[in-house]
DNA sequence: CCATCTATTGACAAATTGCAGTTAGACAGG
DNA sequence: CCTGTCTAACTGCAATTTGTCAATAGATGG
């Protein structure tokens, strides 16, 4: 019944899914840039990107792979061909998204670059803390 | 009349606040691993962190040292010591604080692999379609 | 006494998120 | 035929988080 893709009832460790939001839209769209897509596979190959299925509600997905149409980055159609089971949307990348692309990640460079800074800033104050 | 330190008017490069958002919380703490401090000086010191000043309206800060006060991880007083100006108060961090820190860091560092990750396969998939 | 800098707080609208539910085709087993 | 399960997509809403603006207030310099 529940027709999406969770464990029912487990908090899932409470607000580290807020930091793994910040690269779900570029990772949708990464894989979009690899190949045309439809929702449900995307959502199953999150995993390979280092995604936790089991924390990420499948509606969260639908719901940005729209929003990134809205905007301009992706085009979808209903698949042609007949697939068993219900008709999928496929998803395909536009120029515009390569762009948006380009500059998500150069944004996330920044991110990770102020994360090894403060983690060496934390190593270090550990290691004045440790001497003492 | 404002009271608070940002530009105003200026957009700030539209959604990237919210991924500075992520290591906010963090970076606070660390600095008052560091050494106690009050909120004004916490935020001037943002910058060395890689924060950008006139994008971080200050009560932002303000309001997350007040949450992780009430979460238990840090604690404030009013300054005794004179020193011109208005009063301040001055946070230190708690024993909980560290753990949280440590916690934190841990899932900052994830997110970093992470988007190593992404970064490595966007630059092999840049590498295949050049090719081609 | 007026502007400016330091310092903190409050209030509210807008955006984001989590969670639960709905629809629906296909297929397998009893 | 009925039931359950898997695939697939979508909707609605309450709760939380965030962005923005405004208010307050001591001190200082002209």
């Amino acid at each position: 019944m529940p027709g999406r893709r969770r464990r029912e009832g487990i908090p899932c460790r409470p607000r580290w899914k807020r930091g793994l939001r910040l690269v779900l839209r570029p990772s949708l769209l990464l894989m979009l840039a690899e190949h045309d897509s439809h929702g449900y596979e995307l959502m199953e190959q999150l995993t390979t990107l280092g995604f936790d299925n089991e924390c990420l509600d499948s509606s969260v997905i639908y719901r940005d792979l729209r929003d990134m149409e809205e905007m301009g980055f992706i085009r979808s159609f209903w698949d042609e061909e007949d697939s068993k089971g219900p008709k999928r949307r496929v998803y395909q990348i536009k120029e515009q998204g390569w762009e948006r692309l380009e500059d998500w990640l150069e944004g996330l460079d920044q991110l990770r670059e102020q994360i090894t800074d403060l983690s060496a800033r934390y190593q270090k104050l550990k290691g004045v803390k440790g001497k003492s």
